[in-house]
DNA sequence: CTTGATCTATTTGTCAACGATAAGTAAGAC
DNA sequence: GTCTTACTTATCGTTGACAAATAGATCAAG
């Protein structure tokens, strides 16, 4: 399991431990319904199970991890529904974000998502799969920064970490590649000002995403037994 | 065998004792900046430090509390800044909320809006003014239920949560008697299902809110944590 | 071979004690 | 009178030990 890394770390803040969770899922070396065990975790970190705990506790709370009493924590396995949840949420957050950065972008952010774009194109064309994620998702994340809204900020690192997870649960590898043309046709529209496009480009990319993803749920669903044979 | 409150409250669970706090922001029965020592809580809630600690820590995820290290925990006290970032946050999450919910309502939940706008009403004619907040936050929380999509739901929670916490930090008392009449005329745009104008009645109806606004920064305040849950 | 029960071992959850930090208080110098 | 400094106290943060619960293995029976 790929939670180790190779530096020595003594003294990592909680949200240093929390990003590279959350980083780790992002990039799909952390897979859905992956267990956490806390000692597993403490030595990756080298801290104890206090903070461990901690950070669960904050995994959880940002959808990232499911904590299943006495049974521990496990990187979360939205079902179809709450996949469908996570996107229309992700839309929602997304398209108001948009549409303030629109208004606010400057010249150097503006290269900034362009150099992305350009990075994602690269990883992605050398098959370099975890890089072209994780671009991916920071080009997103870069474009809530322009904002300049931290609350925005937040909601959206946590649906575009829950979205990488849905993706890797559920996606096919195709998709992937249209991504970098949307971004440079939202980047456009950005550097145009132009609202209505901006905003149409990214329900477009999002809807595009969620529509290659084969959404269903997964053999190790608990059945509703009951429901089943009440009739 | 009957259970004493004393051992009721011992199983109080994790989300319920969030709840609750929560709900004392809400209607500003905890202000912004107060402290809670852990013990205070434990007393509060009869349960020990380590199922307070973690409490918590969700609700510093939450932004509803704010953790000091060696110091402890604080109810948020949003300085101008991030009182203008949570508004911004809150209508654009809201305006998505408001689509949504003109395409999906049905009228059970109108009804249930309704009742909500008069219990506000009669709580307003009283002076109950704790009443009135809670109503008024249940009011779109109600709508954001309609909506049926938990990840917009949990955002707004926290929204309104942070949202009381700054109309009690900055608030004049005028600006709450407006909200019943704007509340009314979403709930007709809703009837209607006008979606222009109920995504404009509720952006009026946040920018309202915060325009009232008088925004400083204010001293911290210790209070009687037990006397505040006892009930 | 499958089903069911029992036992063992690992992991999580809770608790109480200890150490560390910061706020509050009192004494002394200027 | 006030400012500084040292000390005291209270609260937080961490640690380690212990209790509880689950998952897995072993074994017996149908």
């Amino acid at each position: 399991m790929a939670l180790t890394t190779d530096q020595a770390r003594s003294s990592l803040t909680d949200d240093a431990i929390v990003e590279r969770i959350v980083n780790a899922v992002m990039e799909q070396r952390l897979r859905a319904g992956a267990k956490l065990p806390e000692s597993a975790l403490c030595d990756a970190f080298q801290c104890n199970r206090t903070q461990i705990r901690r950070i669960l506790v904050v995994l959880a709370e940002r959808g990232v991890v499911t904590l299943h009493a006495n049974r521990g924590a496990f990187v979360s396995s939205p079902d179809a529904t709450a996949a469908h949840e996570v996107f229309e949420a992700r839309r929602a957050v997304e398209r108001s974000i948009v549409l303030l950065a629109v208004e606010r972008i400057e010249e150097g952010a503006l290269e900034g998502l362009r150099a992305n774009i350009r990075a994602g194109a690269a990883a992605e064309a050398r098959g370099d799969r975890s890089q072209s994620i994780r671009l991916s998702g920071e080009f997103h994340l870069r474009l809530a920064e322009v904002v300049g809204n931290s609350v925005l900020t937040k909601f959206l690192g946590e649906l575009v970490a829950r979205t990488s997870l849905i993706i890797g649960l559920h996606g096919s590898h195709g998709a992937r590649s249209c991504a970098e043309a949307e971004h440079k046709g939202l980047a456009d529209a950005l550097e145009r000002r132009d609202a209505h496009g901006a905003a149409e480009a990214m329900e477009h990319h999002l809807r595009h995403i969620e529509n290659t993803l084969d959404i269903y749920d997964g053999p190790e669903q608990s059945v509703d037994i009951v429901s089943i044979f009440a009739r």
